[in-house]
DNA sequence: CACGAAGCAGACCATGTGGTCTGTTTGGTA
DNA sequence: TACCAAACAGACCACATGGTCTGCTTCGTG
C-alpha cells in the first residue's frame, strides 16, 4: 500500500460535513466540497465514485459516531446509579450539559438534510440513520422497561414512544435553535425533558 | 384589471409545496414546478421574480395557514374547557386526532426545508417561521401560566420550554415518521406529549 | 371597437454542476 | 534502482438550471 489516502478522505468528509450542517446537502456542491477541504476534483473522485456516494459515507460515518456517542453516555449513566429510572435521567442529563457545545459544533443533525431532500436512494442513506434511531430506542426502552417495573407510571403510556421521544426532542430542538438563532434553546428543550423524565419515573432531583 | 391571474399563481404555490415538502427546496427544480403546475416559463415569472421570491411566498403562505391552525385549534380548545389546562391537553388532542391526516397531506415540514437550506436570505424568509413560532409560543405560553396559578406544578418547570416543547415535538416527529417511514409516530409522540402534559397540570383523562 | 396592459407561452442564453480523462507525483516493493 | 499502483492535480465536457426576451392572447375600459 503506497502512500495513505485516508488523511485526504478524512478532509473531505470533515469539509463536507460542515457545509451540508450548514447548507444542506443539495445545496452543497462537490466543487466547494473542494475548495474547503483544499483537495482537487481528481482527489475527490479517486476516494468516492460519485457525490452520492459522498452523502452514503457522510451518513454513515455521522450514524457510527451517533451510536458512538449513545454507547458512551449510557455507561457514564450507568456508571453513576444501579436504579434504571436514574440512569435515564442521568443519560439526559450529560446531554443536556452538553448542550451548547453540541450545537456550537453543528448548526443542525445530518439525519435531516438527507431525510428531507431524498434525492439519494433510500436504501443506502436510510439504512443507517434507521439503525442510529433504532440503537437509540432500543436502550433507553430497556432502561425505561426496567424503571417503569420497580416505580408505577401513568396507565396507557407509551413507553416506545417515549423512549424515542429523546430522539425527537433532540431533532425538534435543533429546528426550534436554528430558526430563532439560539442555541440555548436545545439546553432548554433537554433540560425540560429531564424533568418530565423525573417526574414520570418518580426520581427526585436530589442524589 | 384584466384576466386573474391569482388562479395560476396558486397553482404553482401549491405545486411547488408539495415538490418542497417531498424533495427540498435546493433539489426542486423551477422547471419541475412548471411542468407540476402544468403552467409556463412565462406565467412562472411573470407571477414571481426569482426562484428565492417563490421561496418566500411558499414561506409566507405556510406560516400564515400554520397560525390560522393553531387560532382554530385553539379556539376549539377554549370551547371544550374553562380550565386553561383542560384546554392546554384538549389542544393537542385536536392535533392527535388530525395527526395522522396530517402526515398523509404532507410528509414534512416546509420549515424545515428553509431553516437547513439557508441560500435564502435569511431576513426575509427567516421572519414568517419566528413569527409563527412565537404565536404558537405566546398561546400555549398563556394557557400553561395560567393553569400552573391553579394546581402546582414540578419545582423550577420552565414553561416557556414546555409551550415550545409542542413546535419541538411536531417537528421532531415528522424527521421520525419520515426517517422510519412510519406515519403512525407522528400521532404516537403527539399522544405522549399530551399525556405529559396531563400528568404535568394534573388533569385526568376523564370528562 | 380600438387599445393597452396583464397574463401567459416557449425559444433562448449564461452559468454552475456532476462527472471524465489525461497526465504527474509519491512511496512501497522486488 | 526499476517498477507499479495508489494518490493526486486540473483541464475539459455534457447537461441541467435559473433567468431573459420576444411575442401572442385575453379582457377591462375609453
Amino acid at each position: 500500500m503506497p502512500r495513505d489516502g485516508t488523511a485526504t478522505r478524512n478532509r473531505i468528509l470533515d469539509s463536507a460535513e460542515r457545509l451540508v450542517l450548514e447548507r444542506g446537502f443539495g445545496a452543497t456542491s462537490v466543487d466547494a466540497v473542494i475548495a474547503a477541504s483544499k483537495s482537487s476534483k481528481g482527489a475527490f473522485f479517486h476516494h468516492f465514485a460519485s457525490k452520492d456516494d459522498l452523502g452514503r459515507a457522510l451518513v454513515a460515518r455521522y450514524a457510527a459516531s451517533d451510536i458512538e456517542h449513545l454507547e458512551r453516555y449510557m455507561a457514564a449513566a450507568e456508571a453513576e446509579s444501579e436504579d434504571p429510572a436514574r440512569q435515564v435521567v442521568a443519560f439526559v442529563r450529560l446531554f443536556e450539559e452538553d448542550a451548547d457545545d453540541i450545537v456550537a459544533a453543528q448548526p443542525s443533525c445530518l439525519y435531516v438534510s438527507f431525510v428531507n431532500e431524498r434525492q439519494l436512494d433510500p436504501e443506502g442513506t436510510a439504512e443507517p440513520i434507521v439503525e442510529a434511531i433504532v440503537a437509540w430506542r432500543v436502550r433507553l426502552l430497556e432502561k425505561m422497561r426496567a424503571a417503569a417495573e420497580r416505580s408505577p407510571v401513568p396507565e396507557g403510556l407509551d413507553l416506545e414512544a417515549l423512549a424515542d421521544h429523546v430522539f425527537v426532542t433532540f431533532e425538534g430542538a435543533f429546528i426550534l435553535a436554528r430558526s430563532l438563532q439560539d442555541g440555548a434553546q436545545m439546553r432548554r428543550q433537554l433540560r425540560l425533558v429531564r424533568m418530565l423524565l423525573e417526574q414520570t419515573f418518580g426520581v427526585g432531583p436530589g442524589a
